[in-house]
DNA sequence: AGTGTTAAATTAACGTCGTTAACTTATTGA
DNA sequence: TCAATAAGTTAACGACGTTAATTTAACACT
């Protein structure tokens, strides 16, 4: 059980086996139930050793995190192909909603807990740029629509219409991961729910008469 | 310092007291940087005094939110008294955002903190009793506005309606709160993103012409 | 071959947390 | 007067995040 001196390449191997398996628990438990130690338990090292690797929790927490913005963003980046750009804002909403839904723990961590504002130099992706970041792409598409003159004329602000989108679709999901649960609310399914967001909210923003097919009520 | 007898109506002065410390120091700071030794020291007894009104720190916590869920839904109750049925709904979205945004560490755990579903006959609220419930009230005045076939006619659950247009107000009022700070995303104004919000969903979900009067973007 | 330096890890410890057990004190009712 | 009880306290347990001090092994150089 003694060191030997790693090369670059062993140490990284350290460090990557470090974050997967802080996110194996984050994303089982959720942050606050998992604790260094059992992180460290997990791959047989003590607890100490983490911090040669990351400063504390709050770091190790943000690198996982932004691995995981890194993988939402990739996801997203492959329906970006399709044609009709309203068929890929809704792509990219039912894409978004999948994230959220399946890994709830991690779609927790990284959109419904206030962090200290992302330590700007700390994290090195988000900063725009399309492939690494999924709002970035969000408002790439939106401006295009704006462009094409299918917003209603009323609204002059793209970006704006983007964080609306937005926070529809995180809206729909984030109660759901919240309060998905609680039985005093008769909840719809979640899946009516969000199309009915997509739905509602595209009606609602571009001209009429609307360019998407409503689909049909069952 | 020793103790007297105490009659129910100091018992329960404590009480209150004790629930006062902790709504206060939870909302400054948030639920999991307050201890209950802190709550304790506040009123100047001892932490464990604490466990004689309170099973744990999670039967406080939920005592304190189900104060303030009927704090929400008495001032939400006040603006149910607006004839037209549209004005009252988007009455209710905005009392329901500045609660949120007013409160934000509130809202926090009330809305955005997954907890055990609701111990059930531990609260002894939110059954859908309009005076005591806010989604109660939003789901009553939805209703109405059904009856009375002003939304689009291919919508055919009045509910679902109301989790929608829930959901909508709380992204706004959730992606704030939890990424309000973040330097990279060049939100606009607050103000503006839950007006669009209101009225893009009203504008999706209700019958064309719709029944409201568009503001003028300025 | 021996020796110092340094990297990589460990054990031990500090202070704080939620919570519980054991104890103290003062009032009450028989 | 004296047990029972209510309302508090102090002390302690085990777990947490984190840091200090220490150990071990590999290298670089003589």
């Amino acid at each position: 059980m003694p060191p030997k001196i790693k090369s670059e390449q062993d140490r990284d191997k350290l460090r990557v086996s470090i974050l997967d398996a802080a996110r194996y628990l984050f994303v089982q438990r959720g942050i606050d139930a998992v604790s260094m130690r059992e992180i460290a338990k997990r791959i047989n090292y003590s607890a100490t050793t983490l911090y040669h690797h990351f400063a504390d929790k709050e770091a190790l927490l943000q690198a996982v995190c932004d691995e995981d913005f890194l993988k939402l963003a990739s996801g997203m980046h492959q329906v970006m192909q399709l044609p009709d750009l309203i068929e890929r804002i809704q792509a990219l909403g039912k894409g978004y909603a999948m994230f959220a839904l399946q890994h709830p723990n991690h779609y927790r961590m990284m959109f419904m807990t206030p962090r200290a504002p992302c330590n700007q130099e700390i994290t090195r992706i988000q900063q725009g740029n399309t492939e690494q970041d999924a709002y970035a792409q969000l408002k790439h598409v939106v401006q295009k629509v704006f462009e094409a003159g299918l917003f209603r004329e009323d609204l002059a602000d793209s970006e704006l219409i983007a964080q609306t989108i937005w926070a529809g679709i995180h809206g729909v999901c984030s109660l759901q991961i919240a309060l998905g649960q609680e039985g005093w609310i008769h909840w719809a399914a979640i899946e009516e729910r969000l199309e009915l967001m997509q739905d509602a909210m595209l009606q609602g923003l571009l001209k009429q008469p609307a360019h998407i097919a409503v689909k049909a009520e069952k």
